[in-house]
Order: C-alpha cells, then structure tokens, then sequence
DNA sequence: CGCAACCGCAATCTTTATGGTTACGAATAG
DNA sequence: CTATTCGTAACCATAAAGATTGCGGTTGCG
C-alpha cells in the first residue's frame, strides 16, 4: 500500500461531487466531466460503470444525453464509493511466501486477518463523509472538527 | 488505493516475524529471509533498511553476520512498520484535476484531508498489534475477539 | 593472507498495472 | 440522415515494483 497510482476513487469523488453541483439541471457529458477531472472521458466511463450498476448513478446516451445523480448526494457516503471501487482487491500488497515455511504460513494467514481489518477501517473513515459534505467543504481533518 | 502491488510492507511483517522467532539466538543472513518470504534477498535488505534506519533491526556484514530485531517483537506495533514504509506517500490515489475548475479544487482539497484522516485510521487500527502478536497468532479478526 | 560469507548500494532489466487512445456499434434528438 | 452521447474492447505508452547483475566493503576462519 505504498504510493498509490490507481486514481479512480478520487475521481469517482470528483464527478459524484461535480454532478451533486448541477443535480436536477442536466445530464453532464462525459466530455465535460473529463474536462474538469483531466482524465479522459473513455476513462471516466469506466470508473463511472460500477457506480452506475450498483444504482448511485445513471447515463443515458444520444442527444442531451450524460450522467446524472441516482441518488441524493447526501445519501453517498465515500465508504460506499470506495468499497464498490475496491471491490475484494486486498489493500496491503500480499507476497508469496514459500508455502513449506511454517512461519510465511502463519504470517500470510495473519496477513489476511489484518487485510480485511485495515479495510474495514478505511471503510470506517470514509463513512463519515458524504458526497454533499464534499460539495460543500465539509471534509475537513479531525482536529479541527 | 485499488490493488497493491507493493508488497514491502507484507514482507517487513514477515521477517519481522521470523527474526521474532529466533530471537537472541543468531543473526539471520538476508538469503534465509530470502527463503522463507519468496523474495529477492537483495530486496529484503532494501525493504529493511528504513527499519534499520529506525532503530528496529540490526545488520552486520561478514561471516555470521546477518540481521536481527534491535528491540523486543512486543514493543514493535505494526502501525510502526507501516509508517516507516508508507512514509509520506498519498494512501489514496490522487488524480490531477482540471486547475481552473473551482469543484476541482475543492474537491482536491477535500481529497488530501481524507487522505490523512484514511492514513490514520489505517494506523489506528495496524496500533493494535505488534510482531509478537503475530509471532503468537494472535492476530484474529475483530467480530471473533 | 586468501577465501567465503555476509551487507550496502547502484544500475539495469523484466513484468505488471494504470490510464490514454482508437475504433466502432448502439442509442437518442433534430 | 447527421451529430451527439454512451458502452466496450483492444491496443499503446508509461511508471512502479521487484528481480538481476555487479562490485566494493566488512567480517571470521583456516
């Protein structure tokens, strides 16, 4: 879990945010989501697809066509946004130990429990936060809550 | 944060935990750790320099030379270990946004608060356990606590 | 002293994951 | 019919991670 490079729950949060900015007006193209992201719009269908299926969210193409909220931003927390995004991947990089290694086993085995562990209070977290607390400058650091 | 392909953290626990297992007795070369985690010895030495560094480990070169714990495997939590290797590295993966885009910027500054507050819950929650604790199997998961 | 065992470190190589690009079909207005 | 949009697959370019190679320095032992 080092330096991340996989970008997609930040811009998932970026267009959930976006689009709870001009909910109700008009499906948002996935141009112009791009244009505010920098990622490009290929891209931002894909990362938009699990969301959609898991119902936060829906497209429609053609004329006037784009993305739109499914839901209320204020109903997404960003522990939501993250699990549908992370799926079952393990969020601590797991090695391949030697298996005739009494010790690797139970590491990896201790390794699992904690895998799940830390997700869980990644999940925890983020639960604190919705896409409207986004939208309105709400995530701010502990301390000065 | 999707999939993680570092996997130094897994490995630091893991000759941790071994070096845990034989304490006092003998340094351990880097081939043997080698061994038992599947992983280049070369790499190993550069996975536990940082802990060195920290004042976990010890190494000497030469003949009986090798690596061992510095300090009790009870005082070693792996919150410890993960901060040493996550450094300063972004947990979540952080896109670069459009820059004359006023949601993306907020959304930005938005995205680096949770980054922190994430990094530390991950921290919060790896500060239950330490290398004895993995050494014993005593790491379990919570709901069977 | 020579040799083997060890670490420390840099440079290079190989593999893999990520996001970009291209292409094209399907769906939607005007 | 054309233009606009999404959905999806395949391919491409790049960066990150770990493996490999090379070599110097340090440490016992015969």
């Amino acid at each position: 879990m080092a330096r991340s490079t996989n970008t997609r729950f930040a811009v998932a949060v970026h267009v959930l945010t976006y689009l709870a900015g001009v909910a109700g007006e008009r499906p948002v193209s996935s141009d112009e989501l791009s244009a505010s992201t920098n990622v490009n719009p290929v891209h931002v269908r894909r990362v938009l697809g699990p969301l959609r299926a898991a119902g936060l969210l829906r497209s429609r193409p053609g004329v006037h066509g784009g993305w739109e909220l499914a839901v209320p931003a204020g109903d997404i927390t960003l522990a939501e946004v993250w699990r549908l995004l992370q799926g079952e991947d393990p969020v601590l990089g797991l090695h391949g130990p030697n298996p005739s290694c009494e010790v690797g086993r139970g590491v990896q085995e201790s390794l699992a429990v904690l895998d799940r562990a830390v997700a869980d209070a990644v999940a925890d977290e983020l639960s604190r936060f919705t896409v409207h607390d986004v939208l309105a400058g709400k995530v701010i650091s502990r301390s000065r809550a």
